[in-house]
DNA sequence: TCTGGGGTCCTAGGACCC
DNA sequence: TCTGGGGTCCTAGGACCC
């Protein structure tokens, strides 16, 4: 019987900034684009726990973000201090909590900067996987002075919900015989895939719990939601992998940009996609790639309408001037009525190559 | 509120092949 | 006259995750 945990680092690029800056200690802090005072286009990357309580998160509108701060600031409250990722430096903190949790973990898989998988199957109980999981916490917090939340159970899926029911600091041991009683109550959308449209139609079917979600028969959910209907009834249940996945190859490589103003102009937009493609390639090479045979051109207008152009190449190639010419060709009409016939400016262009080549497998397709 | 940038996986139709 | 069945590849779009 598998034990396995979730490793999952507390607000990380945020907590990173505060423990690098002593001085923002205590202050509400929010890593992510650029607010502009108010006109910035991103969003967060992450909110520490003070912009937290003025409602701030991950993935909101910069713009929304520095309302709620300056709300804040009228109320005689402390603005929130907005900083820039500064990617660098969290990996560089991946790495060295990494190697620390693999001297004491043989397997783990790292799922992004921020956390990990463990299979504590080795430890033989739960309670020493318990015993085990407090001494990574406890090493975190000596060495990085970062806390993280941890989830163990008997597969990735309940490790990974345990994780996040306890955040920040939390550690949460769910065997196997309390599955059931654990997943009951917790909303459907702490499901991982479950997101906004998901939830919004179960919701629409008075399915709000995992518990009311598991009293839906299997063949209804398979109707409703194909193959993803399946996995879910299985969630539904603390059915999930645990096996983890410990090599990973990408499949695409891809850079993408929006822009600071909406905008058809063709010189401009020209060199941008230029830039991207160049990016693109670059970044593919670095990975050690040999070649690419599918380029996709992503453009999205300024009413968030995203359309994605395809072209897949015969044999597969490395070479910039080719890339560049094919993106362009997929662009072109773009800047005309073919593609474009509202004449609708455009806010993000983008460049991913997919069919990936190593060295050595060129020949073949 | 007005939506980044890096990705993965699934679906569905059409072309084409046997 | 009216139209098989299975498989693979390509393309476009969409949901979701960190």
């Amino acid at each position: 019987m598998a034990i396995i945990a979730h490793l999952d680092m507390d607000a990380f690029y945020a907590a990173v900034e505060e423990r690098d800056h002593p001085e923002l200690a205590g202050l509400p802090l929010a890593v992510g684009a650029d607010p502009q005072g108010g006109r910035g286009r991103g969003v967060l990357t992450t909110a520490n726990y003070a912009a937290r309580r003025y409602g701030l998160h991950s993935a909101m509108p910069v713009s929304r973000a520095w309302k709620l701060s300056e709300a804040a600031r009228r109320r005689g409250e402390p603005p929130v201090v907005f900083l820039p990722p500064n990617f660098r430096r969290y990996e560089e903190v991946s790495r060295r909590i990494l190697a620390l949790v693999r001297a004491r973990v043989p397997l783990v898989e790292e799922a992004g900067l921020d956390e990990a998988y463990l299979d504590l199957s080795f430890t033989g109980s739960y309670d020493k996987a318990r015993e085990l999981c407090r001494e990574l916490k406890e090493a975190i917090r000596r060495q990085e002075g970062l806390t993280a939340s941890v989830g163990v159970g008997p597969n990735k899926l309940v490790a990974k919900i345990a994780s996040d029911v306890r955040k920040p600091d939390g550690l949460t041991v769910v065997r196997p015989e309390e599955v059931e009683a654990f997943l009951a109550p917790l909303p459907v959308r702490r499901i991982p895939g479950v997101g906004p449209k998901t939830e919004r139609f179960l919701k629409a079917r008075g399915i709000r719990t995992v518990g009311e979600l598991r009293t839906v028969p299997r063949e209804d959910l398979h109707s409703w939601l194909g193959k993803w209907g399946l996995e879910l009834y299985d969630k539904a249940r603390g059915r999930g992998r645990e096996e983890l996945t410990l090599t990973w190859e990408p499949k695409s490589v891809g850079e993408q940009e929006t822009f600071a103003t909406d905008t058809l102009e063709a010189d401009f937009l020209c060199r941008r996609l230029w830039h991207l493609c160049h990016q693109a390639r670059r970044r593919l090479l670095a990975e050690g790639f040999q070649g690419f045979r599918t380029v996709v051109l992503t453009v999205r207008f300024h009413d968030f309408q995203t359309v994605t152009r395809t072209h897949t190449l015969p044999e597969a190639t490395a070479s910039g001037r080719r890339l560049r010419a094919e993106a362009l060709r997929l662009f072109l009409p773009f800047l005309d009525r073919r593609e474009n016939p509202h004449r609708k400016a455009i806010r993000l262009l983008g460049v991913r190559l997919e069919k990936l080549v190593r060295p050595g497998e060129g020949a073949e397709r």
